[in-house]
DNA sequence: TGTTAGCACTCTGCAAAGCCGAGTGCTAAC
DNA sequence: GTTAGCACTCGGCTTTGCAGAGTGCTAACA
């Protein structure tokens, strides 16, 4: 596959930077004037001649310079992207970001995806932590009258996950609140994952022992056991930054993009992100499963909390998009987030 | 101020509702044609004159038609919109959403805004009820170990409000069960706007006799009374139907309303909707009194609960909107609303 | 006095034409 | 293998011309 010259592959690189930077197809006269290479533009008109037979580059038309393909930027990000660092602004705008105590868990993935919309000039997207890996730290029932009630989980992240549930008629008080007090005693410090066994392994069979009605209240642990299946919320921040991108100059070409974004409780937005896998990883144009998103770059990390993988940030943007920075960006900002995360968990 | 003739009424009438449909400059011979005045182009054109020279209507350039300008906009809306139902169609989306049964109060308001920005094409901003008219239902203080700790505060409306609190270091777990005893005996079914001051006049003496170090606790008290000064949570829906709408065709001008928009969390995105007045309110252009917005109208419609202003529903769009239409739509969503939170409120 | 027909005028939008500049591919020479 | 040179292509810009829509004004009409 890697059958580039090397002279190939520093003429791909310079494209690819040169149009990530002005984007304008890029043509052989201002290459040649690049300090690296010293040859004339006949030459390098040649070898992007070979390099867009091979694919690595396109032309929009005869008589313009040439754009990265997909394929190109999917080469350049493989094996011509720079290491390196952030620099030093950046990383000044992240540290504040996670120097700062934000109480509550949701609210500093919220905040980083702000930030990070700021940072880079794309859209973000942010999913919050899943429930999973959370552990119980207290449950309540509140009785609101009627039948209905709002059943209320507190995780050791200090989460708080409220869920209305329906009560069968005349349940006696006490038995509500033997119930609670039952759920307390067994599910604290169990992980959010594992309360729906929990619930009907060791605690279904008990109640019969301590409940007048425990039929009608099984009902209650069903709903209960719902809030296991949460993935975590979506957050998604400067939606608005795709129109400055001169490739969404259209807005016919922006609009299917916005309301992708805009529909941030849908299950589409999640599966923009690729979650699970290690490391930053980048989805190029077609690579994209959603089909709105095939003329963008989706770049994502995993941020773990103790070990696990527990949510995910990613950014999304034209193809043409500053692939070094937003890679290095998002490494830092993973890095980051499974500290603190991890943090906040041993503390509470 | 109402100096206008009845045939210049109705011709203003024309002009706005034929700009407001085909979004084009509207000319003389196009008005002659309709049915309700059997006048010759000439005629308009003079009344037209007087029209633009009294600012009710603009000209785009010597050429061109006439369109309304904000002025001619508010003589229209106050003096000239029709009466009239609501088309079936819409009736029925609106009945379809009020009549199925959502839990949460914030969700019925989520999924309205949503709603909303379908039937209209335009943007919705909803703004949910601020707690201070909801009763407290019950108050839990759950340590999370450390410090710190999470304060939930549930509703008579089911909603759920929870703040990180800091606890001074080595306060007795007992003295947390007590004070949380004593804040549900004393402040259940106290307005959430009185808490304030309950807790000061009534609990903050009785503690010293109930707790051991109540001085460290009353700082949890003022944290958790913060929560009364909370004005709803804002829901942002359909912001991408700006770009549909003609004027907005131009990146240029729909980036500051969509980045308005995003910042749902901001105070600016609150100060959009005129609160507590009562009825539907337009603000037409210049009338509003966010400058990103001077391009457009906010209509907007305040709901009750239990006979107090609790929050607010807008729309936005070009000030070419469908005025009629969606002044209809709001009253009766306002009203609906104010029905479904009451009974909520009642039946809680 | 109010209404209308007619006419000259203005302005936009669109298409065609022409030119410039940027860029390419190819060939031949180095 | 590299480069200079040249013919060619194509988008973008400007100019020109023209059609269409609409106006304002004047003069005639009821």
């Amino acid at each position: 596959m890697d059958v580039l010259t090397p002279r190939q592959r520093m003429i791909l690189a310079a494209i690819v930077e040169d149009y990530i930077r002005f984007a304008e197809p890029v043509g052989s006269r201002t290459l040649s004037k690049h300090q690296e290479f010293q040859l004339s533009p006949a030459t390098i008109r040649n070898e992007m001649a070979d390099l867009e037979e091979l694919g690595y580059l396109d032309q929009p038309h005869t008589s313009a310079g040439r754009i990265p393909s997909q394929k190109g930027y999917r080469y350049y990000v493989d094996h011509l992207a720079a290491q390196g660092d952030i620099d030093p602004a950046t990383v000044h705008m992240l540290r504040v970001l996670f120097q700062q105590r934000l109480d509550e868990v949701e609210r500093v993935i919220q905040q980083t995806s702000v930030v990070l919309s700021q940072l880079t000039q794309y859209a973000t997207i942010a999913l919050g932590p899943a429930m999973h890996q959370q552990k119980i730290k207290h449950i309540q029932l509140v009785p609101l009258g009627g039948q209905s009630a709002v059943a209320i989980l507190v995780t050791d992240t200090g989460h708080v996950e409220n869920r209305h549930v329906q009560l069968a008629d005349d349940i006696p008080p006490d038995d509500v609140v033997r119930l609670v007090n039952l759920l307390n005693a067994k599910l604290v410090g169990t992980p959010v994952g594992r309360m729906r066994s929990h619930l009907y392994r060791e605690i279904a069979s008990e109640m019969a022992n301590v409940l007048e009605r425990y039929e009608d209240l099984i009902a209650v642990l069903d709903q209960l056991s719902e809030v296991a299946d949460d993935t975590g919320r979506v957050y998604v921040g400067g939606a608005a930054n795709m129109l400055v991108q001169p490739e969404f100059r259209d807005v016919e070409k922006a609009r299917p993009v916005l309301e992708l974004l805009e529909q941030a409780d849908g299950q589409q937005v999640r599966s923009v992100l690729p979650m699970g896998g290690s490391g930053v990883q980048v989805r190029i144009g077609m690579e994209n499963t959603v089909p709105t998103l095939q003329d963008c770059t989706v770049i994502a990390a995993t941020y773990q909390v103790g070990g696990v993988p527990a949510g995910s940030i990613g950014v999304i943007g034209p193809t043409r998009m500053n692939y070094v920075r937003v890679i290095r960006i998002l490494e830092y900002t993973a890095s980051a987030l499974t500290r603190v995360m991890t943090e906040r968990l041993a503390g509470g």
